[in-house]
DNA sequence: CAGTGAGCGAGCTTCCGCTTGACTT
């Protein structure tokens, strides 16, 4: 007979509780949900109030038969899920499935996993509480309508395979209408001043220090002009201000912080974040890390207090208490912090060493005290022009937090940009070493990492902190967006300079639209948002999700019904959906570029079966029309005639090799160089497809030839199909296109003609097995 | 790994939020 039976989600906060509750109490984990609606239809029953079709998802059977089993051995089951809406619904759905009597049933709820907070818990059972797991069935419901109902719009209207929903959609929408500011973002010129000048230091040693006019000049006549009168002008410094300035720490981080900080400065994608935080939870390193609570234990705060005390001083400590203003923020858990703060770093792979790191620095940080800075401002008078110089400078009195920790920029560029302002006095001259005008062009607004979207989102209240990565992962795989690097375009500034009295001037090149790691819409993400936009503003608004979460709220408080919020909602949007199917014509974001001036035929762009196309000619009229894929990068919206009546040139024969034609075409994985019934890519983001040269290809070919050689461990003579080749997972067997397992144990350049059939003969049973 | 684009039709796709393994071609 078991006492008691502690049922949580994770079962690395069981490992943890089971410590501090003894022995009478056995702690199990239930893996999150147990019960989900139904997958094969829709899952609600919609002319029985909404009444929600649950069944036990299949990878949870067997932890439920377990937990069943216990449950019914125990004495008291305690539901210790997380205090937020999932959580007590969690607790509900176990309390009906291992058919839980409320007698010797009990709800307990702890935000820290202290040995303090989960005893004083035990001291404070409920029950479950319905109306909390009523909201949680309203959201359930409702995320399932809109998904089910949008998506199959888009199969009919768009394409097959697609999706939609109350999160993802308005992630798409963000990235979409970010993308169209910045491609109708016309930069717009202008000069900035920056002058040089030179300071007697008390050794006698001339240093020079920055001074900006903090006005910019509209032309670079107008900026000549300045230059010129700047020739015999001369320069006093007429006043100085000092002010003092402080810097406080952040918060501990949440999830979407530490997401945040790990792609800036450690340059992790959300879901490499969250695997290295997984593996740290799971070790016991860090506290939970899908979290949106900025809260650290009393036990936490006082072990900050002692570390920052032997690391750093006392003069160090500022304890302090953090609040969330995330909406919709649920403040089940701590924020992110070490389990022991005493340990500044931890033994492990490189990334997880830095991951946490990261973490120990940033919570030890918030517990520590203000830095003191001081700020000086000095105006330097030319007396040639009306406008003065002003120099500023800043000088760290006290460093407090920032000994361990600088938010989101890269520390050394930060270190280098600071101008050392010397000690001016009221009515000191100063020379001047030289004067530069720089052409500075306006910057459109930036495109979003995944990180930066998550940020976005939370400041929404859209999605959960569980949800963040997936949600990332799910717009890409549809395709609606693409994480990439652009290389920008070149773009030309003028300098010009006045030093010696004398005005020079030089051209230089930047590049403007550099991006790295950034999120881009492809054409299906425009199309399909803006046919969502249309059909369905109300949902694609950002204030949904915060609009509907209120209701949520009232459902919890007892003061709303669940099925009548979800019928008030299904009512009008059952109804448009009806209305779209009916009406709408199938989108494909057609656009017409205007005609080929050699043929006379309409060219036009949209979005094909397999992508978005450029098309030559009208199928109705016209005899059978040309078609040719669009190049990556190009966008349907974007696109001109010019550019698509280049498409149309591929595929090209550029030459001969081996007595073979070499054919530069386009395929489904980007530009290909076809010889011989071989394909070899071009480089990405250096070969042009359309002006590749005969030489060039040759080059690539070779090229292809070595590396493919260089791969090859062993062949045998009796059967040249066979190839034992180095992957990137190690060595395979390579046998008409399909590849087979070596066994570990094996040497692969040992490995016989025989051996090799007989893993061929091995590999096909098990493959024709699994299916 | 690669070049397609007509049309028919069966059968499939899909949401958000909780949680980890079992997979490694």
């Amino acid at each position: 007979m078991i006492e008691n039976l502690v049922i949580v989600e994770s079962p690395a906060k069981a490992r943890t509780i089971e410590r501090f509750l003894g022995k009478d109490f056995h702690v199990k984990s239930s893996f999150g949900h147990i019960r989900d609606l139904t997958k094969k239809n829709l899952g609600i029953e919609l002319d029985n109030k909404y009444k929600p079709q649950y069944i036990i998802s299949e990878d949870k059977k067997k932890i439920v038969a377990e937990l069943k089993k216990i449950a019914g051995e125990a004495k008291i089951v305690w539901l210790a899920s997380d205090e937020d809406r999932e959580g007590e619904a969690i607790a509900w759905h176990l309390s009906e499935v291992l058919n839980l009597k409320t007698e010797n049933t009990k709800r307990i709820v702890f935000h820290e996993i202290t040995k303090s907070a989960i005893q004083a818990a035990i001291q404070q059972p409920r029950g479950i509480d319905q109306n909390l797991v009523n909201s949680q069935q309203a959201r359930r419901v409702l995320d399932r309508l809109v998904g089910f109902e949008l998506s199959p719009i888009l199969w009919k209207k768009i394409q097959p395979s697609l999706s939609a929903g109350r999160v993802q959609s308005v992630a798409v929408r963000l990235l979409v209408e970010r993308e169209r500011e910045i491609l109708s973002f016309k930069p717009a010129a202008s000069y900035k001043i920056e002058g040089i000048f030179m300071f007697l230091d008390q050794d006698g040693q001339e240093r020079p220090f920055k001074a900006e006019i903090p006005k910019r000049f509209p032309s670079k006549q107008k900026t000549l002009e300045f230059l010129n009168k700047n020739k015999d002008a001369e320069y006093v410094v007429t006043n100085i201000e000092v002010k003092p300035a402080k810097r406080w720490p952040s918060p501990p981080f949440t999830t979407s912080t530490l997401q945040q900080e790990a792609s800036w400065k450690l340059g992790f994608s959300v879901i490499q974040t969250m695997l290295v935080a997984q593996k740290l939870y799971e070790a016991g390193k860090i506290t939970y890390m899908r979290t949106d609570s900025v809260n650290l234990s009393n036990l936490a705060l006082s072990a900050a207090k002692k570390t920052i005390s032997n690391e750093f001083g006392n003069e160090y400590i500022k304890i302090r208490k953090y609040k969330t203003k995330a909406k919709g923020a649920q403040e089940a858990h701590e924020a992110i912090r070490p389990t022991y703060l005493q340990n500044k770093s931890i033994d492990g792979a490189a990334t997880e060493k830095k991951l946490y790191e990261l973490i120990w620095k940033r919570t030890i940080a918030s517990q520590m005290s203000d830095a003191l800075l001081e700020k000086t401002v000095a105006t330097i008078d030319v007396s040639t022009t009306e406008e003065d110089f002003i120099a500023t400078g800043e000088v760290i009195k006290f460093d407090g937090f920032l000994r361990v920790y600088t938010e989101s920029k890269n520390e050394e560029a930060e270190g280098k940009k600071k101008n050392i302002l010397p000690l001016l006095k009221i009515n000191q001259t100063l020379t001047n070493k030289s004067i530069l005008g720089i052409e500075k062009f306006t910057q459109p607004q930036f495109r979003y990492t995944e990180a930066g979207l998550v940020k976005k989102l939370e400041e929404l209240g859209i999605g959960r902190p569980s949800t963040y990565a997936p949600t990332i992962s799910t717009i890409q795989n549809r395709g609606y967006v693409v994480k990439e690097d652009r290389p920008g375009s070149e773009r030309k500034i003028n300098l010009i300079r006045l030093e010696n009295k004398v005005i020079t001037e030089e051209i230089q090149t930047e590049f403007a639209g550099r991006e790295k790691g950034k999120l881009f819409p492809n054409d299906i993400g425009m199309i399909v948002n803006d046919f969502l936009v249309d059909h369905f503003n109300d949902i694609l608004n950002y204030n949904f999700t915060a609009k509907v979460e209120k209701e949520f709220d009232e459902i919890a408080l007892g003061k709303l019904d669940w099925t009548e919020m979800i019928d008030e909602f299904y009512q009008s949007f059952h109804k448009k959906v009806e209305e779209t199917l009916k009406c709408s014509e199938k989108k494909t974001g057609e656009r017409i570029l205007g005609e080929d001036p050699v043929t006379g035929l309409t060219v036009l762009v949209k979005m094909g079966r397999y992508g978005p196309v450029a098309q030559s000619g009208d199928a109705g009229k016209d005899k059978k029309p040309r078609f040719a894929r669009l190049l990556k990068g190009q966008l349907i919206e974007t696109i001109t005639l010019e550019e698509a009546l280049n498409l149309f040139k591929l595929p090209r024969i550029i030459g001969a090799y081996e007595g073979k034609d070499v054919i530069i075409g386009v395929g489904k994985f980007g530009p290909y160089i076809r010889h011989n019934d071989k394909f070899y890519s071009l480089k990405k983001g250096i070969d042009d497809p359309l002006t590749i040269e005969i030489e060039r290809a040759k080059e690539l070919i070779e090229e292809k030839r070595k590396s493919d050689r260089k791969k090859v461990i062993k062949t045998f003579s009796e059967d040249p199909d066979i190839l034992i080749l180095k992957g990137r997972y190690g060595p395979y067997l390579s046998y008409k296109k399909k590849n087979y397992r070596i066994p570990k144990a094996k040497d692969p350049g040992e490995l016989s003609y025989e051996e090799s059939l007989e893993l061929i003969k091995k590999g096909q049973k098990s493959s024709t097995k699994n299916k």
